[in-house]
DNA sequence: CAGTGGTCTAGACCACGGC
DNA sequence: CCGTGGTCTAGACCACTGG
């Protein structure tokens, strides 16, 4: 096991299976941050550490003067997916086998869209991928990936129908991910879409548009995917 | 002025400044905490509180060992529509004009599916609001609201065609609105919804379903929104 | 090895809510 | 008024990075 854990760490988890067991009910209030420092032997910043990631994460809510309650628990809580995440981790974290069918994996010259996407220069090259992505054998979605070559030498050569991109960015290419910008809409599938992704005309697609950046804020890539409509759900959370 | 901003605010503020006004310049490494220590009379715990929060709205990194740097501040970036807003600000800000027709606004007690999505018991009275949304005379949205009705007393009275529920939540009755929780997918339009929105049966429909909390962490009220596929886009800041 | 950010403690006082 | 969570201090030790 993992003993390596923090005292704060500890206190989450262990308050959060409280929650999520509901040994504390919803909307209840939960006990005092020092009775917890009792319980738990530690210090108030380390109940208040554990405690502040319970609300951020929409657990629990604090009232100042009063005390600190129980939200409703959502039963099917994707939010947890509201960081930027693979489609390998979504579909993994639901249980799933993803995969994806390669229909292409090259080198080649930027498009001025893409150049302006990526803050590049048409000289610089860029690795087109094109793949369809599965869970088992079904088919989920359509999707084309632009990433900057000089960032990922040889990526074409580790590409698998099995690989997670997300996965060789970090692992083999030590590249820190950052922000993502994403614009999403509703479309209905044209021609040539339906036909790759083998659903009838007109059916309605979830289009994603993204750019992801690395840590220091340079664009490593441009995604573009047709997400099958009844298939996939995107979850975030944002702040006023 | 506010002049009761907590120490951790002023540092955080000031430190901002920098970063915006390029005192700090991209990537370059930030003071010690020890040294933002001495400069602003404080202890380590409030640099490292107005540190967190600059790292987390995205202008800084930290790299354990090393040191903290300054991200690239995006200048495009329209942090607008990737924070919370209204749908009459984002109309607005495009040059629009943002208007409804109120097809119902009343009081009633809550569906237990409400009731789960806002953590309230059915005894406690919701309002019901059913609004097509639009610009000028063009119909982009079909949207139903649940507005917990203890925070809202008289919503009703204030609802009109033109006016904004954000600015009544925040301006008329004083509440600070804090995260969303979003759910975003496409759908074909369902024969209701087509008729409602007079389009083409199937046309697709960017379909969002959200509930959006209080500051204090307390849900305020539950939307399910039905956008016109072709006339809206869904942008949005993730991190990884 | 020295220096950095990350964790943690044991205190103190303040601001707010409710009695 | 008391009790709550929010802010803040002054320490300590640890884990990681890089020379």
């Amino acid at each position: 096991m993992n003993n390596k854990k923090f005292l704060h760490e500890k206190v989450y988890d262990e308050i959060k299976d409280r929650l999520l067991s509901g040994y504390y009910s919803t909307n209840s209030l939960l006990p005092r941050e020092v009775d917890l420092m009792e319980e738990f032997e530690v210090s108030r910043h380390t109940i208040r550490k554990a405690m502040d990631r319970l609300k951020s994460n929409g657990f629990i809510r604090k009232i100042k003067g009063t005390g600190t309650f129980v939200n409703h628990i959502k039963p099917d809580y994707d939010y947890t997916l509201s960081n930027m995440t693979s489609f390998s981790e979504i579909i993994r974290k639901q249980g799933g086998n993803p995969n994806s069918i390669i229909l292409s994996a090259k080198l080649i010259s930027p498009s001025e869209e893409v150049c302006n996407r990526l803050s590049i220069d048409p000289e610089d090259p860029v690795y087109y991928i094109e793949r369809l992505r599965r869970n088992d054998d079904e088919v989920l979605c359509y999707e084309i990936t632009y990433v900057v070559a000089s960032y990922c030498p040889d990526l074409d050569d580790y590409i698998s129908p099995k690989a997670s991109l997300y996965n060789l960015y970090e692992k083999k290419y030590n590249l820190e991910l950052g922000d993502g910008l994403y614009k999403l809409e509703a479309i209905n599938a044209p021609n040539d879409i339906s036909k790759i992704l083998k659903i009838s005309i007109n059916s309605a697609l979830l289009y994603m548009d993204a750019v992801i950046f690395l840590n220091s804020g340079v664009p490593l890539y441009y995604v573009k995917a047709y997400y099958i409509g009844s298939k996939y759900r995107f979850s975030t959370k944002l702040t006023r």
